[in-house]
DNA sequence: CCAAAAGTGTTGGTTTTACACCCATGG
DNA sequence: CCATGGGTGTAAAACCAACACTTTTGG
């Protein structure tokens, strides 16, 4: 950044916001997390959460920030996304966006923070109108979710902390939009070496034999080379 | 983005920057563009291009703008990188930068912009000293260009508009750091259907037989689903 | 004992890799 | 005629996609 001085005096100080796209899965569906507004502009309508940077915060520090306020949750998955900073993007003024995605567990609970009226689950399918730009923040936050499950092993972020197969896999197929073979999945997850096999079977939950519960192994190297997991 | 008034009153206000990395292929080597700072903090040092966004300019415009001071190129290669905000990453007080990547041809020349006292090209894989974070800037710069080079077809962004099979094999090996196989490298790209033929060939430059020149067919579909070029 | 979901291998086709020689030109 | 880089095919290995039955439990 060639910060010459002085400044010039056509340089823009704008507000400085962060967005977080908060996924989830629930009832078998992907859902995010969306908040009301109280406020203008866009009052009533929904949004996905957010606010401001505060002094002397990082960008990811307020991302979580924000996640926490409306879900009460702290350690999850947290990226960065992308910077949208079009000069009437919002009405009242200059305002960056950093938009950030976080994946969340099925059993996290939304709770409306102190400025927004109600927060709630929509699934990513089925979207009100938004506020602002955020309907093309969110087509951006899933086209990337789609991407990196392909890739990546970031599937586990979305299910609580023991799982079975048959949940992962239907996380997966959820997420993609597509049904994916049950004797392929298991072989290469679990040749992937990402998973743990733990001593425990997800009992009476619903009819028919036991599934085994695997948890994520957080030791497990994230990847050296992409190679597709799911080609 | 939850911008409830009022204003909460520890809202940040911070200055914004762009700045630019500038890859380009100059003798069998990938190079980036650097400008030395006349100016403190950091006066002297060597900086990636970059500068303030002006008020009602939007972000990809700014970046433009200081790709074209820097090298008076302007229809090339340009994506959002990632938006650096830690608070104290300028001495001066909070900058935000969001970083962009530009991908210009071998034949576009560097010029001194207005803020700095040299531009010059300086291997990427050996860089003096930069001012603020940008040895982080370029670090991330370094891995999404590889990642693109190996998912994508972009490397003829670093490219002269038309371009020997050898020419385009340097590039990619150079920018992934491996050998890759002669006849197995000619047979994707051909296959993948993105050149084209022309009628011309690169003659005298060397010695041996004249090489055949292609170009990028600019109708070429990017990628539906990526598949990997060289895995 | 029936319904429901879990679990488990093999085969054929495709893709990827590794590899060596002849060709056209300039000096 | 020799040195230099351009251009070309094939075979073995790895990988992927498709596919159906047995096992365990609860009702």
């Amino acid at each position: 950044m060639d910060t010459s001085h002085p400044l010039p005096p056509d340089a823009e100080r704008p507000l400085l916001a962060v967005d977080v796209v908060i996924f989830s899965l629930r009832q078998r569906d992907l859902q995010l997390l969306l908040v009301r507004r109280r406020y203008p502009p866009f009052k009533g309508r929904w949004a996905i959460p957010g606010g401001f940077v505060h002094v002397a915060e990082s960008l990811e520090q307020a991302a979580r920030r924000e996640l926490e306020e409306e879900t009460g949750v702290h350690a999850v998955y947290l990226e960065q996304l992308y910077t949208f900073g079009e000069p009437r993007r919002d009405p009242r003024g200059r305002v960056i966006s950093v938009a950030y995605v976080a994946l969340v567990p099925a059993d996290v609970t939304a709770r409306a923070g102190d400025d927004a009226a109600q927060a709630d689950w929509h699934s990513a399918h089925a979207l009100p109108a938004l506020a602002f730009d955020h309907a093309e923040i969110v087509q951006y936050a899933l086209q990337r979710l789609r991407y990196k499950l392909e890739y990546t092993a970031v599937g586990f972020e979305l299910l609580p902390h023991e799982f079975t197969l048959s949940e992962l896999q239907a996380a997966y197929e959820t997420v993609l939009g597509e049904r994916l073979d049950k004797r392929n999945f298991r072989r290469r997850l679990l040749e992937a070496g990402i998973l743990e096999e733990t001593e425990r079977y997800r009992e009476g939950e619903s009819q028919g034999r036991p599934a085994r519960l695997y948890r994520y192994r957080r030791d497990a190297v994230t990847e050296v080379k992409a190679r597709r997991l799911f080609p």
